[in-house]
DNA sequence: TGACCTTTATCGAAATAAATTTAATATGTA
DNA sequence: TACATATTAAATTTATTTCGATAAAGGTCA
């Protein structure tokens, strides 16, 4: 009768996560995210860095948003943008550790 | 000049991260994680914990085994089947952190 | 205020890619 | 032979991605 599992997630957050990490395999959204771990940066700069169009980013940005993964704020004319919360990093450090074995 | 990114992943690895991400991204692919939290199981147990067909669940493990999020070993007449490794394990607890706020 | 520039969001449409389901069959073990 | 699992295929459905054009919101400056 050993019936635990170590992860009992209930089916409620089982598709919440589910839809986050979709939304975060996606290599433009995770790289979105590379990019934000160094702080606030607003939209333009991200297209800057990554290498799209703008409407393309801005597009993932939402869908990141939309699934609490990212937050931003308006400055003036700018939406800064950042990880949502240190959970995420979190879980960026997890990711960073078991895909980058090398990069540490 | 505040170049640097906390997770400067390299594009290979933003790839194969960002892969392993959308095959744990599955209702029911990150089921059967959670179900082999416990420890091995045969394919079988697996069906019948997360209700679906033989056909439909073997897919989901072949998808996953690909990744590398899960491996398996055959014992007699059944594959026994268990999350890849630690570091997988980590990724899993991070989420279960991140998505299950109530259930820690 | 009005004209204009910058920044970001949204829409429409085309192209592409996945996912789902079911069924049939194959393989390997006892 | 029967059981456990994998593979294949095909049909169907659904979603994703991307682009280009345009809209909206904010800032500047004469």
């Amino acid at each position: 009768m050993s019936e635990s599992n170590l992860f009992e997630m209930k089916e409620d957050n089982i598709v919440k996560a589910s839809k986050a990490l979709k939304a975060m395999g996606h290599p433009l959204r995770l790289k979105i995210l590379c990019v934000l771990s160094g702080g606030e940066l607003p939209v333009m700069d991200i297209v800057a860095k990554v290498g799209t169009t703008q409407s393309n980013v801005s597009q993932h940005i939402d869908i990141l948003r939309e699934k609490g993964i990212l937050s931003s704020r308006r400055d003036g004319s700018k939406i800064l943008c950042q990880v949502a919360d240190k959970e995420i990093i979190n879980l960026l450090h997890a990711m960073q550790s078991t895909f980058c074995p090398a990069e540490l």
